[in-house]
DNA sequence: CTCCTTGCAAATTGTTTGCATACCT
DNA sequence: AGGTATGCAAACAATTTGCAAGGAG
């Protein structure tokens, strides 16, 4: 059910830019929704939508992505190896939104997910004080995990 | 005066690990510390240190960068414009460190720097929480710019 | 003298683009 | 029907890597 709504939120965003619903449109957002956990590749999510629909291109999954992400349909992050990477935040956390950050150990790589809504008052301030008005935000934190640090290192 | 201190650092931190100090990796630093407000690319680096040494090649520019991030002497961001950027942050900001964001305008793509202290404060509650120790962290505001916002858009 | 470092050029790899065809509306 | 979207392959661009020559300790 939650599947539905972002469905229909993608179909009445495409409708008001007189843009077409496609079977690829819907299927790369439902993988999206499927794997709320991960943070995929444009690749990973090509791979998942080939298992039903083998046409597939990844240029079309490159296209898609860019036009979910202008829409605040998806998150963008980039954990420094070399992809862009998506997930959908937001959207699936209800009316409660918190805020979701990542924490990176420089040791082994790891990714560890921490929310926190810190963020919010800082937003406000940022808006008040410079006239910035924030849409969404990135956060990343370098480091050492705790496992990282049990071993020395 | 700075400028000295960041270098002995750099000497410093090259006995320790046994690399060698050359005159590409002193000048690199420097051209990052000339630039300071800057977000420089790796060929924007490389271009400014080819005007007193026009030997330098971009390869040793990449390593270099690389290096120095290791070593925790410079910071790096991405602004989703396709590159990395570096710029050498809290080394210059003295004792009282202040943590340095940037807000980056989804219409124009201005990039707008943004300090503040917040973070410390849910650094601190990370690593009791998680056990994930922090070295630092990439902030990134998305969002509309002032002048963008008077344009309507 | 030894091993680290460099510069060059070639190789990699994520992402974008051109174009003819296929598909929504 | 008409313009949008797709798949494919070629094009791109930032970054990495192999290697022989040069330089620091």
């Amino acid at each position: 059910m939650e599947q539905k709504k972002t469905e229909e939120l993608l179909r009445k965003r495409l409708r008001e830019k007189g843009l077409k619903v496609t079977q690829q449109r819907l299927l790369i957002l439902s993988v999206l929704e499927q794997n709320s956990g991960r943070h995929m590749t444009a690749e990973d999510i090509c791979e998942l939508v080939a298992e039903n629909y083998p046409e597939i291109g990844l240029a079309t999954v490159y296209r898609t992505l860019q036009l979910l992400w202008d829409m605040q349909l998806v998150d963008r992050i980039n954990l420094d190896d070399g992809c862009v990477r998506y997930e959908i935040g937001h959207l699936l956390q209800g009316e409660a939104k918190h805020n979701h950050h990542h924490l990176i150990c420089r040791s082994c790589g790891r990714v560890v997910p921490f929310d926190d809504d810190l963020l919010d008052d800082l937003e406000q301030h940022i808006e008040s004080a410079t006239g910035f008005y924030v849409l969404d935000h990135e956060l990343k934190f370098y480091g050492l995990c705790r496992e990282c640090r049990k071993k020395g290192k």
